[in-house]
DNA sequence: CGTTTATCTGAACATCTGTGCAATCGACAA
DNA sequence: TTGTCGATTGCACAGATGTTCAGATAAACG
């Protein structure tokens, strides 16, 4: 542990002239505050939203309903998309559970639309590009 | 093809009373539309930002990057993250080639900070949240 | 020069992921 | 009931991914 942080207090002393004790520890309590700040119970919940996106079969489903202006229904998805009707309804289940689309039952059909948070993500993925 | 397109006749047929061929044919327009307005060549690249981001390692080091004032030397994120040096190079060598974090070298050390496209991510993702 | 230090890279390995096939479910029709 | 159709689910397998270990760089120091 002591050892973890020695690269750190070469940092601190390279950085500040005249390097004293106490300027390593205010930078290692920084650090500290840094790690205190980030809200862990979130990370895995955001990790599996964007897990969800990163494929590319599960990406264009999701451009494909946010560009429609309604619903759409997966008979409707599985001519744009070239992979089996089973990848589908994989990629929409995993797509549901990780909250970027919701469901509706209509008879025999199932009519999908993204929901806000994934309309947002594409909006920050797209805003001005690279 | 037009096999695949058996479904979606009747959807067309189902949705609309007295059903003619030529609403059929609109609705099949409207999804070509659809699937040219998608930029293709954006896609794999948006892709591959999602996937450089989903991985709890590398969302953390962004998070954490995102989270300092200021940019962080390799050895300040050591400490936070209990992987070993190995894999948070590896890590930091990978969003760098997403577009997600950028370098600048100063002597031995190497310095890191988040992108704007990194942090507009994060909003996206954080903001009212679930 | 050789040594030390901070970080990176390549290889190996176990685990995870995306897909298609086959079987199944639920809603509707005969 | 039986049959049909849209959609989902379980399984198996090829391919991708994240990690560590060991070795390689490159910069500063003696």
């Amino acid at each position: 542990m002591a050892q973890a942080n020695d690269r750190l207090r070469r940092l601190v002393a390279d950085e500040i002239e005249n390097c004293r004790p106490a300027d390593v520890e205010a930078r290692l309590d920084d650090l500290r505050e840094l790690d205190a700040a980030a809200d862990d119970a979130a990370v895995p919940e955001r990790v599996r939203v964007l897990s969800a996106l990163a494929s590319e079969t599960r990406y264009r489903i999701v451009e494909l309903l946010a560009a429609a202006d309604s619903e759409l229904c997966v008979c409707e998805l599985t001519p744009l998309l070239d992979v089996s009707d089973s990848a589908i309804s994989h990629a929409l289940s995993e797509l549901t559970d990780a909250g970027l689309v919701s469901r509706r039952k209509e008879g025999r059909w199932r009519y999908y639309r993204p929901t806000d948070r994934a309309e947002r993500l594409l909006g920050a993925l797209a805003g001005d590009g690279e």
